[in-house]
DNA sequence: TGCCAGGCCCTCTTTAGGGCCTT
């Protein structure tokens, strides 16, 4: 697969329409099956932490309030993963972010995101729950050691995204799974999955899908 | 003061409702 990127929030809370504001960004660019480089920033958007995000995340109104502005950390992750595709666990939520954050400071999104959640439910349909840790440890992948941190976080989420693409190369024999078939796998109806890697895999085939 | 997300997915569904997942 060409180079991605997995990004992940830290925010006050779930929806930026209705004033939330990032207080963590953390993207990690994974090239040839590996990580390869990592951004990681508290930001400052002026906004006090609500206790329940301090106690789930560990991130502190006094932390935001010595971390650089929001608008300098935007400008320097966007610049970081440039155009290179996006993946996020739960991707409509930092979508969201991500989007209203680069709005505030004039600038747009290029690139499109993938979801790893929805590729999981695909390639993982036995999992019992989807929440980025529990697929790490159904997966066997190493765990973060601080779990809702953005860097943590969005390590953990770029592992799980490898796995999946090992997952679909073994299952089906492809020789690569590229960005393209993972947007296509994140929209197929459920058990849809194996006719939409023979309809889209064709180009990544290195031998036959098992069925 | 009280309320505020949004999309996917399942089922006791489809003229709906509620759980999951992200913070």
């Amino acid at each position: 697969m060409d180079t991605i990127a997995v990004i992940d929030f830290e925010t006050t809370g779930l929806s930026p329409a209705h004033g939330e504001r990032a207080t963590e960004i953390a993207a990690v660019l994974v090239r040839e099956g590996r990580i390869v480089d990592r951004y990681q920033s508290l930001m400052n958007a002026g906004r006090r932490i609500p206790p329940f995000i301090e106690a789930l995340t560990g991130i502190s109104t006094a932390m935001v309030r010595q971390a650089p502005p929001a608008e300098q950390v935007m400008a320097e992750v966007a610049d970081f993963v440039g155009t290179v595709p996006l993946v996020a666990h739960n991707a409509g939520f930092d979508s969201r972010f991500w989007d209203a954050e680069l709005s505030r400071i004039g600038r747009q999104r290029c690139q499109s995101f993938v979801c790893s959640m929805l590729v999981a439910r695909r390639v993982m349909p036995e999992a019992a729950s989807y929440k980025l840790g529990s697929l790490v440890a159904i997966a066997g992948l190493p765990s973060a050691a601080r779990a809702h941190r953005a860097l943590a976080d969005a390590e953990m989420a770029a592992h799980l995204t490898l796995y999946l693409e090992r997952e679909l190369q073994r299952r089906f024999g492809l020789a690569t799974v590229t960005y393209e078939l993972l947007e296509r796998i994140q929209k197929v109806p459920k058990r849809g999955l194996q006719r939409c890697v023979e309809r889209y895999g064709s180009s990544c085939t290195g031998g036959q899908a098992e069925g």
